[in-house]
RNA sequence: GGCGGCGUGGCCAAGUGGUCUAAGGCGACGGUUUGCAAAACCGUUAUUCGGCGGUUCGAAUCCGCCCGCCGCCUCCA
């Protein structure tokens, strides 16, 4: 079975097939760059992350493109508010340039902790006005779209498939509509490409039309279409947006140039705070640097990035996410229980080559078999499983929950093993390589590297923490536990945790 | 008002006609281990899937009604 998505236009899931054999086109709505990224961002930008990476392990050759709208997105769609932008630069007392790009290098260090990979592509909509003027030319050569005082509309009565992707039909909006109605426009569900802007506008560019800055929805048609050619295979966003940015998006891409704009859609839900959706405007919203430190009222601590990663693939990028501090702590210990295995495995292999060299760790419990390279066949029918469940689990439109559950089942096995004190190096390796493929590669929670010691980057700390554990190890051997115990006591006080092994003791911060 | 979705154990969450007397995580409890802990492992923790009816040999999964919640229709990932 191949991948299957659940494409938003045709309302089920469907087998991916990309245009091009062994190409992958993505683009994917990017922030609108004017405040700090928060948790509903993450649960974006966090599944198409692995929907990326996915694809890649599949072997596809993917371009990612994400845009980073910097301008002509208002405060609301009568066509009547401000640039968020430009409102928002003003209460920071910053050029608007300025705050975009202070708010697009904050979104990169978010996203970066967050493990999600780069896209190839960040397009900036103020880097791309010639082409979106060349878009709204096309539109009006082709007869889609009218000028009125300097503005320049879509007429949605022209583009017969106008509300495919939302389910809604023309007369449904207009019966539904609560937005004021500009007088300009020829109807209400027309939507403005290109707005004449005010002489005390800051952002303005000059057009046919006059001076001006271009309406939200075409930067994405602009900018999908330059880096990926007129029909993209994948298309994600929030749902959030499907309607009406998506169906605007459509419109004028396939207006414009009479083919298929995109091959699937696909949206992520929601993340509710106390079953309220978190949104800017609601005022209700926890941003990533409040979660990665904890300064937030609704949080008990601060969380390590991956903590939020694991708990927004817990569950199905479809589904609404409730976000709480409890729920946040639990996907923390899961995310701790995996990362402790993973750093255990990779002791025990480090400890296995040495064996092979001769070393005394080859005569104890690590094992005779350690040397003869065998990798236990059922072992091997194990993991073989644990691989092709959690595959088919990706496949199934990225169940990302049962790829979790993967593996949580793959640390039970590595945990036993390790228990058991007789895995071969091989066996090791193996178990090692799925982590890293499954859990690294495709669900970006494992990484490649640990810091030491359980995360003291800091050589002194490094030093001071062996001198006291060693100094506990010394009071043990005499028997006087009172002082080993205050001793550990002390350190836990501090964030230090001691874990006593048979050989030795190993320490962790908390 | 129009359109759409959801309701699964203490919490998070997958499952959408039979393998479900329902995965996984967190938590709790008991055990192994430990000088004591921690970590790890083993075991226990939903005969039941918002309620009531119906379809079916068979339903958490389909249909109807009711209750509760949410989203979109206005900016939002």
């Amino acid at each position: 079975m191949g991948l299957n998505l659940y494409n938003s236009l045709t309302r089920r899931k469907e087998e991916f097939k990309p245009l091009k054999e062994g190409r992958v086109g993505i683009y994917v709505c990017g922030p609108t760059v004017y405040g700090h990224a928060h948790l509903g961002h993450a649960k974006s930008y966090v599944s198409f992350d692995v929907l990326v990476r996915y694809l890649r392990y599949l072997r596809y050759s993917v371009t990612y493109v994400q845009n980073i709208t910097d301008v002509g997105h208002l405060t609301d769609d009568a066509d009547e508010g401000e640039d968020k932008v430009v409102e928002a630069a003003k209460k920071e007392k910053k050029h608007p340039a300025a705050l975009a790009e202070y708010y697009t290098r904050s979104y990169f260090e978010d996203m970066d902790k967050l493990n999600c990979v780069r896209p190839d592509i960040s397009p900036r909509a103020s880097g791309h006005i010639t082409e979106q003027i060349e878009l709204v030319k096309t539109l009006q050569e082709k007869g889609y779209a009218y000028e009125v005082n300097g503005s320049v509309y879509f007429d949605v009565s022209k583009f017969k498939d106008y509300g495919k992707l939302s389910g809604r039909s023309v007369e449904e909006m207009k019966a539904g509509a609560r937005v004021e109605v500009s007088p300009d426009k020829r109807a209400p569900v027309d939507f403005a490409l290109w707005k004449k802007a005010e002489p005390n506008h800051i952002m303005q560019w000059p057009s046919p039309w006059g001076m001006g800055y271009p309406g939200w929805h075409l930067e994405c048609s602009v900018m999908s279409m330059k880096y990926l050619g007129k029909t993209i295979d994948i298309h994600g966003g929030g749902l959030e947006n499907q309607f009406p940015h998506h169906e605007c998006e459509i419109a004028q891409s396939e207006a414009a140039n009479g083919v298929q704009f995109v091959r699937y859609w696909l949206h992520n839900n929601m993340v509710t705070v106390d079953g309220q959706k978190m949104g800017k405007s609601l005022n209700n919203f926890i941003t990533l640097k409040q979660a990665f430190s904890g300064a937030h009222e609704r949080l008990t601590k601060s969380y390590d990035p991956l903590a939020v990663r694991q708990l927004i693939l817990n569950s199905h990028y479809r589904s609404p996410l409730d976000f709480s501090d409890a729920a946040l702590f639990a996907a923390y210990s899961g995310y701790k229980k995996i990362t402790e295995t993973v750093m255990a495995v990779r002791k025990r292999m480090a400890q296995a080559a040495k064996g092979k060299t001769g070393s005394k760790a080859a005569k104890g419990k690590t094992d005779s078999k350690a040397t003869k390279g065998e990798i236990d066949g059922k072992m091997v029918e194990e993991l073989k499983r644990l691989r092709e469940k959690f595959e088919a689990a990706m496949n199934d439109d990225l169940n990302t929950s049962i790829a979790l559950s993967v593996i949580f089942e793959l640390v039970r096995l590595a945990n036993k093993l390790l228990e058991e004190g007789n895995a071969t190096a091989e066996t090791l390796n193996a178990i090692d390589v799925l982590f890293d493929r499954l859990g690294g590669e495709v669900l970006g929670i494992v990484k490649d590297e640990y810091p030491q010691a359980g995360g003291a980057d800091d050589e002194m700390i490094d030093k001071l923490v062996k001198f006291w554990v060693e100094q506990r190890s010394e009071a043990r051997k005499r028997g006087d536990f009172k002082l080993a115990d205050a001793t550990r006591a002390e350190l836990d006080e501090i964030g230090i945790v001691l874990e006593d092994k048979p050989d030795e003791t190993e320490w962790r911060r908390k």
